[in-house]
DNA sequence: ATTGGCCATATTTGGTCATG
DNA sequence: CATGACCAAATATGGCCAAT
């Protein structure tokens, strides 16, 4: 990436993949801005809807940002209070096992195979003029014929398909709070508080994604 | 179906001011919206800027929505680290300060001071709201005299805890690690919140409120 | 209670320059 | 390293309706 283009003319916000950025330069600026963001966006929603949320976030440059409203101890303290532990001992917070993370990574992988099957095959029937100056699909699919690139297109959007699907199983089958230790003692507390509401992200966000 | 006025354009979003919303169920709604784009966007962050960052959320209903990246345990040691360069026996979290909640909390004061002005006038011509269906923030508060913030952070979090109406108790006397604050012993409301130490962060985000 | 669409509009953010 | 400012394009969201 690194699009070094720089014009009179202003560019407006562009568009970038979701990966570990590189630019460490420009980009240091950019957090700054996005960190604000969050925790805007978490503040007004504590305002909005009499929540409390609590962020503790990280710059680049190893700083710490934190975000809490009311103050960070009370809300840590309810969600301990809300998963009620049992280990009176030893605190332990909640482990916030997010299973997006664990999808996402699998995909990451799914779809590097998936790239390379479908290059394969690429290569297969047409031959080769590895271009190599665009993304991945850039050169390859370039240089398919119409038909196969409409075969192409449609297996990789059912590999999204199926992806989505795999993240919504997952959102649906594991949004349960894993508690530290395999604990086997029973909740103290109402059960029906101690299950975690499903994780938040929606399958809809692989829509940013550019695979 | 669906068909009620194909004619009639939709409105788009709408622009809500920041105070807290009329319990209405509309809103529900939209938080789990909000909630999710929270949720995305620092899962957003984390990814590109390869950095860590927790959520610890709680949505009107009361459930807690964690999100965190790598893992929460983490993320709040390494908190406990860097905020907490003495006392490694005495485990206490960061007293998070957010700047945010200080400009914002000068607003609404100035904001009492007219409520309460403009609510004096009015009694004047007509009788009084003892009714109290106002905002949380009308009327009343504004009498408060010096105490406002104290008394703001207390209604918001009196507030919280109406709506999440959750159990607890169950306390586990954890002698170990000490999750409380550093100095103070109000477990909630710590007014201390409201003015306290700096942290970097803009106020500008204000200009985009309605106050 | 939590989510998923739809659509139009409100906000946010990328790339750049410039300042503590 | 962290922000402010600028402009334009990319997203996120408010109502609304419906489904789980």
């Amino acid at each position: 990436m690194i699009n070094k283009n720089a014009e009179k003319k202003r560019m407006g916000r562009k568009k970038i993949d979701i990966k570990l950025i590189e630019n460490k330069n420009n980009l240091q600026v950019t957090f700054s801005k996005r960190r604000n963001g969050l925790s805007r966006k978490a503040f007004d929603l504590c305002i909005k809807y009499g929540t409390s949320i609590a962020i503790l976030a990280f710059s680049p440059a190893g700083r710490p940002y934190p975000f809490a409203h009311p103050d960070i101890d009370s809300i840590i303290h309810r969600f301990i209070r809300t998963h009620n532990n049992e280990e009176p001992s030893n605190v332990h917070y909640p482990h916030v096992h997010n299973p997006l993370m664990d999808e996402y990574s699998r995909l990451v992988k799914e779809l590097e195979e998936e790239k390379k099957l479908s290059l394969a095959l690429a290569q297969r029937k047409k031959m080769p003029n590895s271009g190599g100056s665009g993304f991945w699909w850039d050169a390859e699919v370039g240089s398919l014929g119409s038909h196969e690139l409409t075969s192409w297109v449609e297996s990789v959007e059912r590999l999204r398909e199926n992806v989505a699907k795999r993240v919504g199983e997952v959102q649906k089958g594991s949004n349960q709070v894993e508690v530290g230790a395999p604990s086997s003692s029973p909740p103290l507390v109402d059960s029906d508080t101690i299950n975690l509401a499903p994780l938040p992200e929606s399958i809809d966000f692989l829509e940013h994604y550019q695979f």
